[in-house]
Parts: structure tokens; C-alpha cells; sequence
DNA sequence: CCAACCCATACGTTTTCGGTATGCCAATGG
DNA sequence: CCATTGGCATACCGAAAACGTATGGGTTGG
């Protein structure tokens, strides 16, 4: 059972006659009549009747005619849907991003990429650090969105903005009067940290950042999320250090100011398999470049 | 954009492996990975990730397979539908019947049809004679349920039965009193006759039927169908001479003789164009025959 | 470091396809 | 009544595609 037999069936039925179908197929009338009595053969019965004026389709031509069409529409279909995602024009990417960022970042970046990539199926999901890793390895996302990047060698990484750490703090408290705190001010004051390093690197960060100035915070709680820590400080149980994009979905009540004598910040990255070859993932990353140059 | 390509990519992307899809498919591996790079290449980007250990789609193979699965499936299913057909397992067979064998046929013959072939739709029309010869050349009818028979040399024609001609009388009729009438009786009565010879074969053997007795009956009426006949027979205007079967569908207060002297019977046949080739025309034909036997 | 596994390439053989030439049949027209 | 025309079928040949065998190369696991 061969496409191009059915596609030569179909034309001849169409045509109602060999030689007007192998006129149109541009081949010549005699191997077009041997295709169709070999597709005759093949299913056993007479698919024409031939009339002195043409061929002329039996009820079991007709029946093959209608389902031989759809086939045909159905495998043309199906390459151009797979040029199409391979083009990027058409498929699915879905992104794998932490919590800190959705506020900063969705809001134009689920807009930028419609505009983008119009015929494709975007799919986000709110993914812990160890998570965006094991999800971007097994392939159930296409890209992450990481602060800071993702280290793997299966993984690639593209630096698409920073964020300055800030000190976040209940309104009502003595550090909000002043525009920049020194660190030295940190000092033995409780900290409501994120996880461990070695679960979410971006507690590493803020670790180095007080080891420099050689500042000792106890941990007064460790919580999942930047939300739960913003909660935690503005019920005045400690400080917290955060990338700066966090003031976007802090709530009433919560003051963030810079740190006086650290420039620290951490990077904005995204995150890919390297042999991901889908051409969604420059798209992808052009826009989210764009949303962080207007942070 | 050939079948058996998409055959065989399926097959891999099933296996997710060139060998095993190649045992699976009787042949070697060699020409099968030959075959999926030249998909490959027609398509324009990979479909497969080769790793390792086998290959693995990738999101443009995966959306290719649905679509080539379906065609797959499609194309097998019309030639089996076309075999099916072929066979007089599956398809259509459209009927054309005349009114007066409706009730004596109809009820019986349909579910005779109904059981001998299941797959099949049935369609039933009601036609005047002419219409069924020219359904039956145009093909928009495949067979006609006749009394008497079609001739032209396209149909071919088998004779299933007859009916003997009775008369057909108001039950007040003095004539209803005997058990058979007498042809002699008929002379100069009011005849309520159907359309003439060259629309309705039918008329032509009641002519001849008195012609041959000398019997003349003034027409009081011509109507199309059997049914109006009886309507008007019942209203007193006159007699009407209809094959026996009629009686099935005539109204209360219409009474049927036979003829006495005149056993003049009119055949019922089963009419199909002679290059019909389908199969189903036997199975009606057997069922139409069982149907008359037991009228 | 070797063996096993799996896919890719190379080459010769076979099958299949398409083109040209031609035959057959029916309908048409003088 | 014969010639012509139009349309499909058959025969044969050259070309293209596919299949099988042999082999290479890369990675994994012992």
C-alpha cells in the first residue's frame, strides 16, 4: 500500500480518465494505467468501470476515494507540522521558573512571546531549583528561568540580566529611615533565610555576600519561598536579603533598601539542554532578554 | 512523501530503535536507518535524537507521528473499506420500488435485508416506472423492484413472481357477491385505469387482458398510483383492475374477485443495470425472491 | 582495554518505476 | 462501410530506488 499509488487513484478519479490525470501529473498515460491496475490488484476488485469516454469510479473506488484523500492530507499535514515546529513557527515550549520572578517577569513576558511565537502552545510551571534542573534533563521543560543559572553539563546557559541583593524589612523598623544600610548594621540581627545551598544556590550568594563583610546573621527561620520570607519579615521576625525584583511582589508594609558598601547581585539566567535544537529557545530567549532590560 | 517512509518511522519511533524495528519489520537494519535519515531529510530537520542507547523523537517527530499514525491508519482502512465493499460486506444499495408492491414487500423484505446483509445502508425509494428506468442507467439507484419487468438492453432483468389481476370493487358492488366474476360481466362498466402503456407497462397487459375478451370499458379516470385507484374504486367510480398484492394496502370497504375466465398475471421482477458488479445485487435478489414466495 | 551494542556508510544486487512504441476497442463521421 | 479518432492496456527497455551484506565508528559496561 503505497502514498503514491493513492495519490495517482486520486488524481485519476478526479480526472475521470488516465491521460487527462498523467497530463496533470506530468508523466505519460501508460506506467499511470499500470499504477492503477497494480492498486486494482492489490485491493481485489475493480476500482473504475472504463467506458469508451473515461474511467469511471465503482462503489468501492468511491469508498477508497474518500478515505485515500484524507491519508493524503493527513501525511502532507503531518511533514509540514513537523517543518512547522522545527521552524519554531508552530509546537510547545514550556517554561520551568522560580517564584521570585513571576511577578517581575511574566506579566511581559507571557504578552512578548504571544507577539513572538503566535502559533505556539506556551505552558509555564513554578518549579523549585532542584526541580528546573531534573525537568530540563528529563525534557518535560524546554527552557528555565534561574536566578542564579543552573551548573550541569548537559546544560546551557545564557546570563540575561542581574538583580542587586537588598535588604528587605517591616516599614516600621529603625533601617527604614536610612536610604542605603551598612552592613555593618546587620550584625546579629535575624535573618529569614531560603533554603540551604546546596538546595537552592541563591542562599550561597547571600552566605559569601556576609562572609565578605564577615557578618554573622542567625537564621531565625528557613523558609520555601521569597513569599513566606517577606511574610516572616514583615511580621518582624528577621531581615531578609533579596534580589531587588522581589519589591514587585512584596506586600503592603515591607521596605527594601540597598546594601551600602556591596554591589553584590545575582544573575538572571536562561537555562537549556544543549542538545535541545528547538529554534523556540533563541526566541524565548530574545524576549526574556528584552523583559530584563526594561526590569 | 512516500507511505512505506511512514510506515517505517513509526515503526521506530515505537520501537525508539532502528534494529528493533527492523526485526519487527522483517528486513535489515542497514536500509532502514537509510530510509528514516532520507524522512529526515525531506522534512528538512530531524525527527529523531540519536543517543546511545536507540533514538528518541524529537517534538518535531512526535508531531509528525500522530499525523503519519492516522494516514497510516486511513489508507489501510480504505482499501479495506474498498475490499469490504467489493465484497458486499459493507456500502450502500438504494432501491427503487413502486407503490403498489410497498406494502406487500416492504415490511418483509426490509428486515430479510437487514439480516442477510448488516453493513450495508439501505435506501428506499418510492418511483414511477420511467423514473425507475432512468435511475437504474444514471446509477442512482442500484436495483428496481418492478411489475412487470424493465426492458432496455443496459438492465438486466429476473423475474422473482407474478400476481394475477382481480378486480377491485366498493364491497356494496353487486359483482362482490360472487366468488370469481365472469369477464362478460365487465363490459361497458367504468374502468379507473392507471397511466397509459408508454408511461406504465402496467396498463398494457390490462389492456390486452380485455382486448383479448372484447371486453371495452370506458376509462373514467386516469390516476398515478395504485392507491388513488382504490380511492377512487371506493368513491363508486368505477372498477379497477390491480394485480392481487394490492389488496394489502387497500382501505376498508374495497373488496377483490378474481377473474373468471382470465388467469392473465403480471410479473414481479428484480431490474439492475447489466455492469453493476456489485455483489449485493445476488444477496437483494435472494432476499426479494424469499419474500415473494411467501406472498 | 576489550567486548557488546547500536547506528551510519559503502557497495553490489534486485525490484520497481517511468518512458516510448504499439495494440485493441469503441464511437464517430464521411 | 471503412477510416479516423480518442482512450486505455500491453510490451519492452533504461533509470532510479530499495534491500541485503559487510564494515566502520562511537559509547557503555565489565
Amino acid at each position: 500500500m503505497d502514498l503514491r499509488r493513492l495519490r495517482y487513484f486520486v488524481a485519476v478519479a478526479e480526472a475521470r480518465s488516465v491521460g487527462k490525470a498523467a497530463e496533470r501529473l506530468r508523466m505519460a498515460q501508460p506506467p499511470l494505467s499500470v499504477q492503477i491496475r497494480k492498486l486494482e490488484a492489490e485491493v481485489g476488485a475493480p476500482l473504475f468501470r472504463r467506458g469508451t469516454r473515461g474511467m469511471d469510479l465503482t462503489e468501492a473506488g468511491q469508498a477508497l476515494l474518500v478515505r485515500a484523500g484524507e491519508a493524503l492530507a493527513l501525511a502532507a499535514d503531518g511533514i509540514e507540522a513537523a517543518r512547522a515546529v522545527a521552524a519554531g513557527s508552530r509546537g510547545r515550549i514550556s517554561v520551568g521558573y522560580m517564584f521570585v520572578l513571576a511577578n517581575a517577569m511574566l506579566p511581559r513576558l507571557i504578552p512578548e512571546l504571544r507577539r513572538s511565537i503566535p502559533g505556539v502552545d506556551l505552558d509555564f510551571a513554578e518549579l523549585s531549583a532542584s526541580t528546573r534542573e531534573a525537568r530540563l534533563l528529563d525534557r518535560s521543560v524546554t527552557v528555565a528561568l534561574c536566578m542564579p543559572a543552573i551548573h550541569h553539563p548537559e546544560i546551557q546557559v545564557a546570563r540575561i540580566g542581574a538583580q542587586p541583593f537588598m535588604l528587605a524589612m517591616p516599614n516600621r523598623s529603625p533601617l527604614a529611615r536610612l536610604s542605603a544600610v551598612p552592613m555593618a548594621r546587620l550584625q546579629g540581627r535575624p535573618l529569614i533565610a531560603l533554603p540551604p545551598p546546596e538546595q537552592d544556590p541563591a542562599s550561597s550568594a547571600v552566605a559569601a555576600l556576609l562572609r565578605r563583610h564577615q557578618i554573622v546573621m542567625p537564621i531565625a527561620s528557613r523558609v520555601e519561598t521569597v513569599h513566606s520570607a517577606m511574610s516572616l519579615v514583615l511580621a518582624g521576625e528577621g531581615l531578609a536579603i533579596l534580589p531587588a525584583c522581589a519589591k514587585l511582589g512584596a506586600p503592603q508594609g515591607i521596605v527594601f533598601r540597598p546594601l551600602r558598601e556591596a554591589s553584590d547581585s545575582i544573575d538572571i539566567a536562561v537555562c537549556w539542554r544543549r542538545d535541545s535544537q528547538s529554534p523556540l529557545i533563541r526566541t524565548f530567549l530574545k524576549c526574556a532578554e528584552k523583559v530584563v532590560a526594561r526590569l
